[in-house]
DNA sequence: TCCTCAGGGCCAGAG
DNA sequence: CTCTGGCCCTGAGGA
């Protein structure tokens, strides 16, 4: 089965109506052009440049690249290059032609992850960045994936990587943050590239590998809680200023900001970072008067729930595409990256989330629970996704629900448990004058929300445990944070 | 202390 | 003149 509409010379065309469909897809071959192999059997695509397929020389701004696009890259950062396409925004990028469109040659040292961040703005030589656990880890993961073949790698292998390698650079919180302040940075999750959704610019051409459609109004149903919240603000992040990833799409320059990325360094969205958090008082959260903007503050940590589910799928695409022929992810193996990659993105929104930063955790353990299968378990999932979008969730609705999960108090090793509860009391009643004011028609929907969240455990408790069994049998497939994750949880 | 390797600078060549 | 890209230097961090 092909990748729909996937060549690696031609943004992908996303349809969202053909999410589930194309992850499927991803276990086929791709169309992509076969990669050969090394006589020494490794993969040549190690060896070729991601931007234009010359030979690589190492690792730069975060990813292996040759040397030719190593320097254009960097000569475009360090002097604020201002490009322009004459054509479609789409032109051929490969060694002999590399040289004839610098927009298109930097949107595409974006989009597959080169990071402005890595180019330095004092220009000191030497040393090393702060990406190199990324490196390492990019490089361990290729070496993995040469060696032993994900499926048959023996358990223990797996786990000693695990244990000694934490996933943390693909997945670093700067390249995650909505940050209005960049207005050119496509970093996102293991160089994965979305267009933003709500931005709204139909004709805008997308400089990415997986692009979305702009008319996308409603996440992907794939993952669990996208597509949950309708839309009640679409233009939502036009409105804020926030533009995702720094994509400008009202443009066809690219103005590369200044090296100021060290003062970016903190996720904007971070509640740390803005001015509501002052008025917080984290002595006694249930005591405190509820600001008006307790809702909107808990909201400045949202990461949107499409574009997660577009950079997991983008992320997912791109792997498959880099595979060898006989290499290619399973359904389950897909499976597992995409919860691999979503738990990345849900770890970083809770450490992001003001309220659980007040937290003191100790080790997260669960209560297990035995003997389920995967068909009961989508089954169960696809029941509560269809109840919860009947309830036509809107962002604030969401967000609590979300911070409802995230703060239960019957996690073991939560120091402070009477913070817990505070917090959830707090959130509870947010979510409850939100829903008496917003739906006074619809006076039980707070009730009917609460219903939902203790089948949202059960499920996520049974999927761990279905998790953790195929683990034990060594099907993960990959050295991943859910691999660590499961083995931390059943310790 | 040495080695590795990624970021920066230099400069000849191309257009 | 600007841009490109190959080569070399630098120096933080790891062994």
């Amino acid at each position: 089965m092909d990748l729909p509409d996937y060549n690696p010379q031609q943004p992908l065309v996303y349809n969202p109506g053909r999410y589930r469909e194309d992850l499927l897809s991803l276990e086929g071959p791709s169309t992509s052009p076969e990669l050969k192999t090394e006589p020494d059997g490794r993969p040549e695509s190690e060896e070729s440049c991601p931007i234009c397929g010359d030979k690589v020389s190492g690792y730069h701004y975060g990813l292996l690249t040759c040397e030719s696009c190593k320097g254009f890259f960097k000569r475009s950062v360090q002097n604020n290059k201002l490009y322009t396409c004459v054509e479609h925004q789409k032109c051929p990028m490969n060694l002999s032609q590399r040289k004839r469109c610098p927009f298109c040659r930097f949107q595409k040292c974006l989009a597959v992850g080169m990071k402005r961040e890595a180019v330095r703005a004092d220009r000191m030589r030497g040393g090393r960045n702060k990406f190199g656990p990324l490196y390492r880890r990019d490089r361990q993961m290729k070496q993995q994936k040469v060696f032993h073949h994900p499926l048959n790698a023996p358990y223990w292998m797996k786990m000693e990587s695990t244990q000694t390698q934490r996933p943390t650079a693909p997945h670093d919180p700067h390249l995650m943050r909505n940050n209005p302040t960049a207005p050119l940075s496509f970093d996102a999750l293991h160089h994965s590239h979305v267009h933003p959704p709500a931005v709204g610019h139909p004709g805008a051409p997308v400089p990415l590998d997986c692009n979305l459609n702009a008319d996308r109004g409603l996440a992907p149903l794939s993952l669990p809680y996208s597509g949950l919240y309708h839309r009640s603000f679409p233009g939502y992040l036009q409105e804020k200023g926030e533009m995702p990833y720094g994509y400008s799409s009202a443009t066809t320059n690219y103005q590369i900001s200044d090296n100021s990325f060290t003062a970016r360094s903190t996720p904007a969205s971070s509640p740390c970072s803005t001015p509501s958090s002052s008025t917080r008082t984290p002595d006694a959260p249930s005591s405190a008067p509820l600001k008006p903007n307790f809702l909107d503050h808990l909201l400045e940590g949202e990461q949107d729930e499409g574009q997660l589910c577009a950079k997991v799928l983008a992320s997912l695409q791109r792997e498959q595409a880099n595979r060898g022929k006989h290499d290619r992810l399973n359904t389950f193996s897909i499976m597992c990256k995409m919860a691999d990659q979503t738990l990345f993105g849900l770890v970083e929104w809770a450490r992001n989330s003001a309220l659980f930063k007040e937290l003191k955790i100790e080790v997260m353990t669960i209560v297990s629970q035995a003997g389920v299968t995967l068909s009961s378990l989508v089954s169960r999932t696809q029941d509560l996704v269809s109840k919860l979008k009947a309830f036509q969730l809107d962002r604030h609705e969401f967000v609590c629900l979300k911070h409802l999960v995230l703060f239960n108090p019957d996690v073991k090793s939560v120091q402070s448990r009477a913070q817990v509860e505070q917090t959830q009391e707090r959130v509870n009643r947010a979510l409850m004058e939100h829903t008496q004011q917003s739906h006074p028609r619809h006076s039980d929907k707070f009730g009917q929300l609460l219903l939902r969240l203790p089948e949202v455990r059960s499920i996520s408790l049974q999927v761990e445990e279905y998790l953790y069994q195929r683990h034990l049998l060594g099907d993960l497939p990959c050295n991943s944070l859910l691999t660590e994750m499961l083995h931390t949880k059943h310790s």
